[in-house]
DNA sequence: CCATTTATTAGACAAAGTCCAATCTTTAGT
DNA sequence: ACTAAAGATTGGACTTTGTCTAATAAATGG
């Protein structure tokens, strides 16, 4: 039950997984965001990797991060009105959107029951439910 | 019982109601959001509202909709990672939101509850809950 | 009326994201 | 190893949503 860490070299494997060749630039996109398990939006993505050196270019930022989310090995994550953030938690969960900081935490979706709501429209199916829980630093 | 209708005359009282100046510019795109009781984009409604003759700068529209927005008349709805939708409906509710056409349909949240939801992180207190069900033309 | 405040405007600007044609890299066949 | 084809990356132009600003116009109050 020990917890995986995650390498660059397990990020070559998570890749070849999901059918996505493993690039350097691939690679490093995965490890920026399975290394820190956090919600990073593409310029926070960018910057992690080309932290130490300049190697990645914007173009491949977008490129990659829209090829991950077709084969489902991350998601978006739409609470900010000025930017996407990218979840490398694709389980089904719900998040805290801390207002003040633009921080995501994440909600187990096992835990939370949702009732009462109305049948879907004719001829649609479900894709999947986000709940957002906005919050702010309160009072006193 | 009987639902009241919207006309440019109470919108103007609306307006009056939340302290905000009931010009010309603001009567009309208020108009343009309740008297339709549709969630529109900043766009749709500039179109909407410049559709007889061009009157309404964008930079008035998107002066409005915030203003409105501070005085609680409307509400945004934060689901396209492109634009944001305003919608008039300001009491608590929830949204399917069509994939393929970009349509929201409204949930009333009375009906709905969420249980088991973790405690809030120390010190916040939540702004409000949004439940977005994404959904797409079905299979068969 | 006149003076002051409030609202509107065109257009410049900014930021997020897409697109493209050129280049670089990898792969597979010989 | 050499080559051709396919796949990936790139800079920069472009688009879209939204903000900002300084000038103008409209409303308000005395
Ligand atoms: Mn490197
Ligand atoms: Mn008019
Ligand atoms: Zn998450
Ligand atoms: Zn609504």
């Amino acid at each position: 039950m020990e917890k995986q860490s995650y390498t660059r070299d397990n990020m070559a494997d998570l890749l070849r997984e999901h059918g996505i060749n493993p690039t350097h630039q691939r690679i490093e996109i995965a490890y920026a965001l399975f290394g820190r398990q956090e919600h990073l939006s593409a310029d926070q993505i960018m910057a992690v990797v080309n932290d130490r050196h300049s190697e990645t270019s914007k173009a491949t930022v977008y490129n990659t991060l829209n090829l991950f989310k077709q084969h489902q090995l991350i998601r978006e994550v739409i609470v900010d009105p000025s930017k996407v953030f990218y979840d490398p938690n694709t389980s089904p969960h719900h998040h805290f959107f801390n207002l003040e900081t633009s921080e995501l935490i994440d909600i187990d979706a096992d835990a939370v029951q949702i009732q009462g709501l109305p049948q879907l429209p004719e001829g649609m199916v479900t894709e999947g439910v986000d709940v957002i829980i906005r919050i702010r630093p309160g009072n006193h």
